[in-house]
RNA sequence: GGGCGGUUAGCUCAGUCGGUUAGAGCGUCUGAUUUACAUUCAGAAGGUCCAUGGUUCGAAUCCAUGACCGCCCACCA
């Protein structure tokens, strides 16, 4: 974009970032300053983005997430590596086919209705319609993506690779097929993980049952439960071995109320005797752990539920039922019965989905599952020994935790949009003893050891077979479900580079560098890319895990959609900028502490946006057409304040630099706003009017701008980028120009004291007036004829400074009197109302003033001084500290002595 | 049941290796305006750093115990 330099006076007051930011972003992707490739010359930088859903919408969490990453991908390549961020999207399985369902819906149709084919169809017209929403809002935000290579989980590449992982894994004995009792949506019809489950407490009632012991004379045993509704799939009761309470039921036979079958009494020790009576009823086909006693005491497991949640053939007189409808209906007929003895509250957590929140069933049915263990191993060890490190490292922990405890992962998923599994049968091969088999042989884990799960007439390929392998039959029909969304996101961070294929890219972007994610995602996501990375790679994936916070509300509940609660990032970007939404919720993002995002916050953004704006307006406004930047004045040339600034400067830069390699990125930003706001423009700014049009100045003030603008470049793109492409730059855009460097050089600790001093100065004069409650309108009497005018050095020559900013006058406090007119004080700014004449003093006043202050100076040194009299302060404390200390004893006693002295003239 | 995080100004939160008089933003109050910026500037008020005990020359910071709030995990029938 050639951008005509507008006259100066036609910069607007009011930084307005809509145009800004939509032309600076076309002009990156038009000059393709995103785009990374292989380059041996120099250093990888990579990140690969938590791919967000086809069906998303930017929120504030996505903001925070795509901030980060860009801040670091910025970051990075300004610092000269070749810096990639690998944009996409994902399928996410269950969540789109609910939304492309609704909408079938709303038409009146079904899937099911539908056919799945053309179901397919009109999910694939779906996410060509909406899936793109997202890397739109993306862009907005100003994310530096390498977009040319956006992938989406459902791209050829990135199946072929979800097959090849599938074979891969099954012929190493990883994938097996197998009845289990697994957590079933009723909603959404299909099976789900074990993190696809959210955990939640609530009060249900724990139901007491009486139970008939058979030819016993009426005994009845009591049973507590707390969904009664089970009760028609028991097949057995059992207690502790060593409950003596129930020793007189060994060997016995209970009877099922209501149905009447007849149940076996087991002794297991898993049955724990404190819970309810310590007799649990035992239903096997509804309850995992029943499952388990039914493997062992070789029970058999009765299912009553239809997939949909409905009760069916099996629960006698309630078939067709809902689940919880079939509930009350048999806790009133117990009642009736006189068979509900009692019931009590009980706080218990219940699954619920994650895509829908209905109550998970558990279910047992026949589904595909990756053996975890051995897969684990290896990623335990890669972040014990360091390969990979977790920032904040708390999470770590988390992290080793569930890989040790980890549980085979229910893989296959009962709808249509997916990966489907690329299992083949052959009809002639599975006559219906082979199906009656397999659905028999529930429980039984049929591999390990390094061999492939088998049944008769299934092929495991990574291409559709011709014809079956042992009979030559043409006769195949697919395995019809689909896998888990997560099976391909595991794979991300390498199947993005065109695994299984070699390629550069792979060899030199892989590992990436660092993923950054909410902790939400560490067990469905993280863990699972750092078993697939060390098995198929061979290397973990990243070398560091970035774990960021929530966002939530003002009133701290998580911002969601449906809550009605959410900030529109889209909204404040219209509305504020994106830069200001970057600056906001970087400020308030402390590590890995969850945020609370609300409308002040962004107005913050927006207004140092604007200081920027105006800073650089004045600057702008006062530069020399001739001035170089890159012909810096002679040092000599340069003033004292100019010294200081430039000083301030290179502290910032080291500042900024290290927050940023430490990842703490509201340290960085809170270096940068106090350093721009209240250094640069508070001071310098207004120091530097009177000496505006000295060269070295505006050196200066250009300088500084110009850094600052690279350091703040990844934070707000947007306006450094508009603001640096009016200074006299070289380069093209601020985003490939180096990032800078602090040069030792210029920090200068001394005159940053000095000044300091001065500002102290200033500020007691502040005070002076504030105390003698000037006016000054009436006051603008200036001088600052005191006796630091006499001092050496620095000091002298920023009094003389101000005294000639200020013009001495001998106006009188107390009588309206007009301003004077010279220019210079016009110029001066705010910086000469400030500074108050002495000499014009209420004596009891500033008496007292003097003697407040002596009061806290003697406070300190009383309080320096016991430290400094105490031995053990002396030998044991580190030699700087008390060097630190006793150096400020004497800075005190000087100020002490000024004080004193005042006091006395004064008198 | 296990684990993690939090508790600092009226509000929202920073506070690194234990070391000056504990900071910021917002809000409140007082004042400023020929100004790059009222999306601005200056000033003031406002603190038992959750409690108790310990370690230390020195604790908001480290240790122990407890309280309260929040989150995660677990076969809480």
């Amino acid at each position: 974009m050639e951008k005509q330099k507008l006259p100066v006076s036609e910069i607007p007051k009011v930084y307005d970032p809509k145009q800004v930011e939509k032309n600076w972003y076309q002009h990156w992707l038009d000059r393709g300053y995103f785009r990374a490739s292989a380059d041996p010359r120099k250093k990888p930088y990579s990140i690969v983005i938590p791919p967000p859903n086809i069906t998303g919408i930017l929120h504030m969490g996505h903001a925070l997430n795509n901030t980060l990453q860009d801040i670091l991908v910025r970051y990075h390549r300004m610092t000269g590596r070749q810096a990639l961020w690998m944009p996409g999207t994902d399928h996410a399985g269950i969540a789109t086919q609910n939304v492309v369902e609704k909408s079938l819906r709303e038409e009146g149709l079904t899937r099911h209705a539908l056919g799945r084919e053309k179901f397919l169809e009109r999910v694939w017209k779906w996410r060509q319609k909406y899936g793109n929403t997202i890397i739109r809002q993306l862009r907005r935000l100003g994310c530096s993506c390498d977009w040319d290579r956006t992938r989406f989980t459902m791209d050829e590449g990135l199946s072929q690779a979800v097959r090849e992982v599938f074979v891969r894994l099954y012929e190493k004995g990883l994938i097996y097929r197998g009845k289990y009792i697994i957590n079933w949506c009723p909603r959404c019809q299909t099976a789900l993980s074990d993190e696809e489950v959210q955990h939640k407490e609530v009060t249900g009632h724990l139901y007491y049952l009486k139970y008939e012991i058979e030819d016993s004379g009426g005994q009845t045993v009591t049973i507590a439960t707390t969904r009664p509704e089970t009760m028609l799939g028991d097949t057995a009761i059992g207690c502790h071995p060593d409950d003596e309470r129930y020793h007189h039921l060994k060997g016995k036979t209970a009877l099922l109320p209501l149905l009447g079958r007849r149940l076996r009494i087991i002794q297991d020790e898993e049955i724990d005797p404190q819970f309810g009576t310590g007799v649990l009823k035992i239903t096997p086909a509804h309850d995992p752990v029943d499952f388990n006693l039914a493997a062992r005491h070789g029970l058999e497991a009765v299912n009553i539920f239809r997939p949909d949640g409905t009760l069916n053939e099996n629960a006698g007189p309630f078939v067709g039922l809902d689940r919880f409808e079939a509930r009350r209906k048999i806790i009133t007929e117990l009642e009736d019965r006189r068979i509900l003895l009692e019931t009590k509250e009980h706080l218990h957590s219940v699954g619920h989905c994650y895509r829908c929140q209905t109550i998970v069933e558990p279910y047992l049915s026949l589904q595909w599952f990756v053996r975890m263990e051995p897969l684990a191993k290896p990623a335990i060890a890669a972040v014990k020994k360091g390969k990979t490190v977790f920032t904040p490292g708390r999470w770590t922990k988390v992290y080793l935790d569930w890989m040790t405890h980890i549980k085979d992962w229910c893989i296959s998923r009962q709808i249509w949009w997916g990966h489907r599994i690329p299992v083949w049968y052959c009809g002639r091969c599975r006559t219906a003893e082979v199906l009656r088999e397999i659905e028999a042989g529930a429980g039984k884990r049929t591999t390990g050891g390094g061999k492939a799960y088998a049944e008769p007439g299934m092929m495991v390929c990574r291409q559709a077979p011709e014809a079956c392998r042992t009979c030559g039959s043409t006769e195949l029909t697919q395995d019809p479900d689909v896998l888990d969304t997560w099976f391909s996101s595991w794979l991300w961070p390498f199947s993005i580079f065109g695994w299984p294929e070699k390629n550069k890219d792979l060899r030199y972007f892989y590992p990436t560098s660092c993923l950054v994610t909410g902790y939400e995602i560490i067990f469905f996501w993280v863990a699972r890319m750092m078993m697939a990375g060390l098995e198929f790679m061979g290397k973990e994936p990243f070398k560091e895990v970035y774990i960021h916070g929530i966002v939530r509300d003002e009133t701290g509940a998580k911002m969601s959609k449906s809550l009605g609660n959410a900030v529109d990032p889209i909204r404040v970007i219209d509305q504020y900028g994106a830069d200001a939404l970057r600056y906001a919720i970087v400020s308030i993002t402390s590590e890995g502490q969850d945020v609370y995002a609300s409308e002040e916050k962004f107005e913050v953004g927006r207004n140092f946006s604007n200081k920027i704006w105006n800073a650089a307006r004045f600057v702008l406004m006062n530069l020399d057409p001739g001035l170089s930047l890159s012909k810096p004045p002679r040092r000599a040339s340069l003033s004292p304040i100019d010294r200081w600034i430039l000083s301030r400067l290179n502290q910032a830069i080291a500042g900024v630099s290290l927050s940023l390699d430490r990842s703490r990125f509201n340290e960085a930003v809170s270096t940068l706003y106090d350093f721009f706001w209240h250094e640069f423009c508070d001071w310098y700014l207004e120091l530097s009017k009177p000496a505006i049009k000295s060269l070295p100045t505006q050196w200066t003030l250009a300088h500084v701008l110009e850094n600052t603008l690279k350091l703040l470049h990844p934070f707000m793109p947007f306006i450094t980028e508009e603001i640096w492409q009016r200074l006299p730059h070289r380069g093209d855009s601020i985003m490939i120009s180096p990032w800078p460097a602090a040069d030792k050089a210029w920090i200068d600790r001394k005159i940053e004291g000095e000044l300091q001093l001065v500002v102290g100065e200033i500020q007691a004069i502040r005070n002076v007036r504030a105390a003698w409650q000037i006016n000054p309108k009436d006051s603008v009497t200036v001088a600052i004829k005191t006796a630091r005018e006499k001092e050496q050095g620095i000091l002298k020559d920023y009094s003389t400074t101000i005294v000639q900013m200020a013009k001495v006058s001998s106006l009188q406090i107390g009588k309206n009197i007009k301003r004077p007119k010279e220019s210079a004080v016009a110029n001066v700014g705010r910086v000469e109302t400030y500074v108050v004449l002495s000499g014009l003093v209420d004596i009891q006043v500033e008496r007292q003033r003097i003697e407040a202050a002596l009061a806290d100076v003697e406070k300190m040194i009383r309080g320096l001084r016991s430290r400094l009299a105490n031995r053990d302060f002396l030998t044991k404390a580190p030699r700087e500290i008390v060097e630190k200390e006793q150096k400020k004893a004497e800075e005190l006693e000087n100020r002490k002595k000024r004080l004193e002295e005042n006091l006395r003239t004064l008198c």
